[in-house]
DNA sequence: TAGTGGTCTAGACCACAAT
DNA sequence: TTGTGGTCTAGACCACTAC
C-alpha cells in the first residue's frame, strides 16, 4: 500500500478492516485474513499489518489467538450487573450472586479472609486511621464456571470484632447489608466510583483475559448515614460486563416554570 | 537482557519499569529513559523496549509524547461526574454543567440539533418504531476550555413536537427533567448503562486524547414510569473522569435474622 | 506437518520538540 | 542541531493450533 496523503499505512489498513467490520462484510466470529495474507494484499511488511490489527484489538473490535488467527469480536458484553435495583430489592447474599442468578447464570465464588491493618488509602475510604485493624476478604467470582469478577473488601474490625458477623463468609448471614442489619447497623446508601483502564497483569491472569483489554474498576463503599462501613475494589472485564445503574428522580417540590 | 525463564524480554522490562513506578523510584511526570537508553541498559533491540513501554502505556501508567519522551502518568482522574446526587437534587440545566460547577470548573458546550428518524437501536431504546421522527442533539462539553465529554441524545418528536420545549437548547427551559416537567411529563428515574472500551478515532480526535486510551461509554435513558422519554450516548475519557453513583438502600421491611 | 500469531534482530528514514 | 518517539523494511526463530 502506498503511503499516500501522509497517513500512516497501518492506520489506513486499520480503517479499511474496521469499515469491513462495521458494514458487515466481516461478521462477528469471522477470521480476519492472516498476517501473511494482509502483507501480500496491501504490499507492506509484517510490522505494518501487526500495528493495524493491534489498533483494532485496542478498540475492542478484534481478538487475537495465537496459532489460530484474529477474529472479529462479538460486539456487546453479555453480562449485566444491574446495580440500582439490586440495592433497592435487598436480595439475599452478595450483589454478584443476585445479579448472576437474575441473568440465568450459576454463581460460584472463592474467598480468602484475613485480619490485617488498613493502608492509608483504605483508611481514608473507611474514615479510620492507617494501621487500624480491618478484615480483608478477597473474592474471585465465577459465572457458569468462568472467572467474571474480582473483589477485595475491607471492614473495620472496630465495627464487627466479637460479633457473629465478624467473618464475611461462613457465618449465619451473608451479604453486607443483612450482616450489618444483624448487629444493628443499617446501611443507608452505597457509593460506587467507576473508572476504566487497561487490565494489569495480575487482573488479566486472574480474569483469564488478554493483557491490555479494557476493564472497569469500581470503588464501592457502604455507608450507614455518613459512616463508612465497608469498602471494596471490584474489577470486571468490560468485554463481559455492562454496569447498569437505575437512579430515582424524585418529584419536584416547587412550582413548574410558567411557559 | 537474557530471556531467562522463557518470560519474554519486553514483559520483564515492563515489570522492571512498572515496579519503579509503583515503588516511587519513578514519580508522576518523571521522564522514562529514552528508547535508546533502554536499548543500551537492557541490551535489546528497539522493538523490545517499544513493546515494553507500550505495555505500560496500555496499563495507563505511562504517556508518550513524540519528540519529548515517555512520562509517568499522574495516577488518578481529576474530574468526577457525581450522578446519584445530581438527579436527587434536581439542579438547573444539564447534569454536565451542574457537575462541572460542583467541581469548580467552568462549563461550556456546543450543540447541534436536528430532526431525523430513529435507527433500529435508538428506536428500541425509546420504545418507538425505527423510522419514527426524533430530535437528535449532539453535544460537545468543555470544562475550563478543554474537551471533556461527548453526548448524542434522542427524543421522540411524538412527545415534544409543537410544544415550547421541542428544542432541547435555546428554549425557555433547559435540562431534560425541567423541560419535561413543563409539558406535564414527570421523569421518575434514569438508567445508565456503563461500559468501557478504547477510544474510536472520531472520539479520540474530538476529545483530544491519544487513540486507544480507555474511555467510558454511557447509555443513558430517562423514563417517566416505564415510558422512555430521552436516550443518549455519552463518552468520557477515563483518564479524566470518575463516574460516582450514589445509590440509596431502603430500610428493611421484614424482621432481622435472629442470631 | 503446515499455518498461525509471538517475539526479536539490525538496520532505515521521518516528524516533532527543545535548544 | 540534536534527541526524541513514529513508522517501516526484511528478515529470523519460536510456541501454539489444527489437521
Amino acid at each position: 500500500m502506498a503511503d499516500f496523503r501522509g497517513r500512516p499505512a497501518y492506520l489506513q489498513i486499520a480503517d479499511d478492516i474496521r469499515s469491513q467490520i462495521l458494514d458487515g462484510t466481516l461478521q462477528a466470529e469471522d477470521r480476519l485474513p492472516s498476517e501473511a495474507d494482509l502483507m501480500a494484499d496491501y504490499g507492506v511488511s509484517r510490522i505494518v499489518v501487526r500495528n493495524a490489527v493491534e489498533v483494532l484489538r485496542s478498540e475492542g473490535l478484534v481478538v487475537k489467538q495465537q496459532g489460530r488467527g484474529s477474529f472479529v469480536r462479538a460486539q456487546r458484553p453479555q453480562r449485566t450487573r444491574v446495580v440500582g435495583d439490586l440495592y433497592s430489592e435487598r436480595p439475599e447474599g452478595s450483589p454478584f450472586a443476585a445479579s448472576a442468578r437474575a441473568s440465568g447464570q450459576v454463581p460460584e465464588w472463592e474467598y480468602q479472609t484475613r485480619r490485617t491493618t488498613a493502608s492509608k488509602t483504605i483508611a481514608d475510604r473507611l474514615g479510620i486511621q492507617a494501621g487500624d485493624p480491618v478484615m480483608r476478604t478477597s473474592y474471585r467470582f465465577f459465572a457458569d464456571g468462568e472467572p467474571a469478577m474480582l473483589s477485595t473488601s475491607f471492614e473495620p474490625l472496630a465495627i464487627t470484632e466479637g460479633t457473629p458477623v465478624e467473618q464475611p463468609e461462613g457465618g449465619p448471614v451473608t451479604g453486607v447489608v443483612p450482616r450489618m442489619d444483624a448487629i444493628g447497623i443499617h446501611i443507608t446508601h452505597v457509593v460506587e466510583d467507576v473508572t476504566g483502564r487497561s487490565a494489569r497483569p495480575y487482573e488479566a491472569e486472574t480474569l483469564k483475559v488478554p493483557v491490555g483489554v479494557p476493564i472497569l474498576a469500581i470503588e464501592r463503599t457502604y455507608y450507614a448515614k455518613s459512616r463508612p462501613i465497608e469498602t471494596a475494589d471490584i474489577v470486571v472485564s468490560s468485554d463481559r460486563y455492562v454496569l447498569s445503574y437505575r437512579l430515582p428522580v424524585p418529584p419536584r417540590t416547587d412550582q413548574p416554570t410558567p411557559l
